[in-house]
RNA sequence: CGGGGCGUGGCUCAGUUUGGUAGAGUACCUGGCUUGGGACCAGGGGGUCGCAGGUUCGAAUCCUGCCGCUCCGACCA
């Protein structure tokens, strides 16, 4: 490609809509464009890239005996209406209406849609396993679409479902993706983490999510560096913490003007966060629920809401703790709770000892409050968030936390679609069984945005070999002088015939521009052709990454570059 | 949806407080000059000032309503 046919406008500055470095500079490197709020134009360099990750993910779905096949993006309504989702989905879901008054949706996921293909020809065990996949557009009407192509309204993801005959066949597909995953990322030039997970909507159990780390990230991760553990927050699993044993005292009110948080009545006690109990009032589809964790920890919502099972979950405002509890707010707790509250007590609290908590009435705390003793939680769980340095689940040690990027998500469904859809075969004996299923996403356009997350500089992208839009650009210093031109076209035409991707700037510009929109868009290495060239015949050989500069001659180039490449 | 910020040539922004002919830089076009890290000179095209009402002799500027973008929270590839 030649610079001065290549459909790519950079900017100079950044565009103010654009907070994220992925957005940032794919925009300035004219490689997007917005249309509406999270819905976006891939412009050629764009398109060359998601290609590429496409490229990759195909060969790696293949070689795990994936099927590539492509389904409808709208979708009637009677198929979710047969599992139940098409209430449950929500906002979330692009709606539409055809002439005639009937409802269809943009498909945000295929579960649906492969299930009832799969159902109507598949009768045998002798059919299985069978493994499926498409990449298409998805589509997600996102509460808050943000950071460019990070989370789109409108998105490119590979999904893939797996329908085996038993548990066994799902274990082995499920393993297979997850390898499969690991060479997909691992090719793609990222760092990346494979963390246990909330299984969320989609449902089923037993999930890993692949995330690219990255400070930009919206997920947080634990992960352990003496052993494999690794989760996402939300999921991390946690044990008690046993307070050391002290006699049970007399519990006390004590007055407490104006002191409403953890760390203002510690320090108004003197004492420590840790002898003090937290109380969150939450509203939910189930009731009100008050949970409770020690002072110093944080409520993970998530493991609350799988605890109450319930479908919606906020903090509950001032009015609702007046009336449903029937409580102060800032002074609520566990004791002596008049209203009709679920209690969730975290596995810690409930080895706290002479504990301090609000006393349900105004400027009033407990003093020396003991569960068991003086309240009875409804549920006893792991409700809290994991923080930096909680003990790894698996061996121990102090755990880190990170920053994480979800690019991929492996899931075992089991057989929650296929019994809502009647999706079953005929095992060897006869028996009529519903298939076994599991579902694995890629976010393709969203591993884009996240390889420029981890790979770029002051001066731009800087894209892995691998899935850079293309490898070289042959930069001729001068625009008028031929041989150089001549030179620079010759290399441009040679690498392209040789299987490197090449692009030649062939503007009439200043040097200086066309090594600034290389190093924007982010070629993994500038080959300049200058004064050098004509008289000893050496090309300038320069590295995107590490600024390393190499000479190579005019009559052994290509194998150099090659060689150069292959090493990046 | 709740809470902040912002809508003025493609991009970055000034002008709004105190109403009076719509500006700069950059990008783009033409010519000249220049060519090793976003040069320079001259000329030029391009804006219903987000939209709709209202106030006024007169509105980018004041008032009302709406729309859009963006950041912080709940959702997720």
């Amino acid at each position: 490609m030649r610079m001065t046919q290549l459909y790519a406008p950079t900017l100079r500055e950044t565009p103010a809509e654009a907070e994220v470095i992925s957005h940032q500079l794919l925009l300035r490197a004219g490689m997007i464009r917005k249309a509406a709020g999270g819905i976006y134009s891939y412009l050629p360099l764009a398109w060359r890239v998601l290609r590429k990750i496409e490229t990759i993910v195909r060969e790696e779905m293949d070689n795990k005996g994936g099927q590539e096949l492509l389904m409808p993006i709208m979708q009637p309504a009677e198929l979710w209406l047969e599992t139940g989702r098409w209430n449950v989905y929500g906002d979330e879901m692009f709606r539409l209406k055809d002439r005639h008054n009937r409802d269809f949706c943009l498909g945000p996921t295929h579960e649906e849609m492969i299930t009832t293909l799969v159902r109507s020809d598949v009768r045998s065990y002798r059919q299985l396993p069978l493994r499926l996949y498409q990449i298409q557009n998805k589509y997600r009407d996102e509460i808050r679409p943000r950071f460019g192509l990070m989370r789109g309204r409108e998105f490119i993801m590979k999904d893939l479902y797996s329908f085996d005959r038993d548990e066994i066949g799902l274990e082995e597909s499920y393993r297979s993706m997850y390898d499969a995953y690991t060479r997909v990322f691992s090719r793609c030039g990222l760092k990346f983490r494979a963390v246990e997970a909330d299984a969320g909507a989609i449902g089923g159990s037993g999930t890993h999510e692949f995330m690219v780390i990255a400070d930009s990230g919206e997920a947080g991760i634990v992960y352990c560096n003496d052993c494999d553990y690794a989760a996402n927050v939300e999921k991390a699993e946690l044990k008690p913490i046993y307070a050391a044993e002290e006699e049970l005292l007399p519990k006390a009110v004590k007055d407490t003007p104006g002191i409403k948080t953890i760390s203002e009545i510690a320090k108004f006690l003197n004492i420590e966060t840790v002898k003090t109990i937290k109380a969150l009032a939450y509203k939910t589809d189930k009731g009100v629920v008050l949970a409770l964790v020690r002072g110093d920890h944080e409520v993970n919502e998530i493991k609350l809401q799988n605890q109450l099972n319930c479908l919606t979950l906020e903090l509950a405002d001032e009015q609702t703790v007046t009336e449903e509890f029937e409580s102060t707010p800032g002074f609520i707790g566990p004791v002596d709770l008049k209203g009709k509250v679920t209690v969730v007590a975290d596995l810690t609290v409930m080895n706290m000892f002479n504990a301090v908590c609000g006393a349900n009435k105004p400027d009033q705390h407990i003093l020396n409050v003991n569960p068991k003793r003086d309240f009875e939680p409804t549920i006893i769980a792991d409700i809290r968030l994991i923080q930096e340095n909680d003990p790894c689940p698996q061996c121990g040690s102090q755990l880190k936390t990170a920053r994480g990027i979800e690019v991929g998500q492996v899931f075992k469904l089991y057989t929650k679609y296929s019994k809502a859809l009647k999706a079953t075969f005929l095992d060897e004996n006869g028996k009529e069984k519903p298939m076994v299923m599991g579902c694995y996403g890629i976010g393709v356009s969203r591993t884009m945005a996240a390889a420029i997350e981890q790979n770029y500089d002051d001066n731009g992208i800087v894209w892995p070999v691998s899935i850079a839009p293309y490898s070289v650009a042959v930069i001729p210093v001068s625009a008028k002088d031929s041989e150089q031109l001549s030179l620079a076209e010759k290399i441009y035409a040679e690498l392209n015939n040789n299987g490197v991707d090449t692009v030649l700037d062939d503007r009439n510009e200043r040097p200086g521009v066309k090594f600034k929109d290389a190093d924007l868009i982010g070629y993994p290495i500038k080959i300049t052709v200058g004064p050098k060239t004509v008289s000893e015949k050496l090309i300038e050989v320069k590295i995107r990454r590490t600024g390393e500069v190499h000479y190579f001659s005019l009559q052994s180039y290509i194998e150099d570059v090659k060689a150069l490449l292959s090493k990046l």
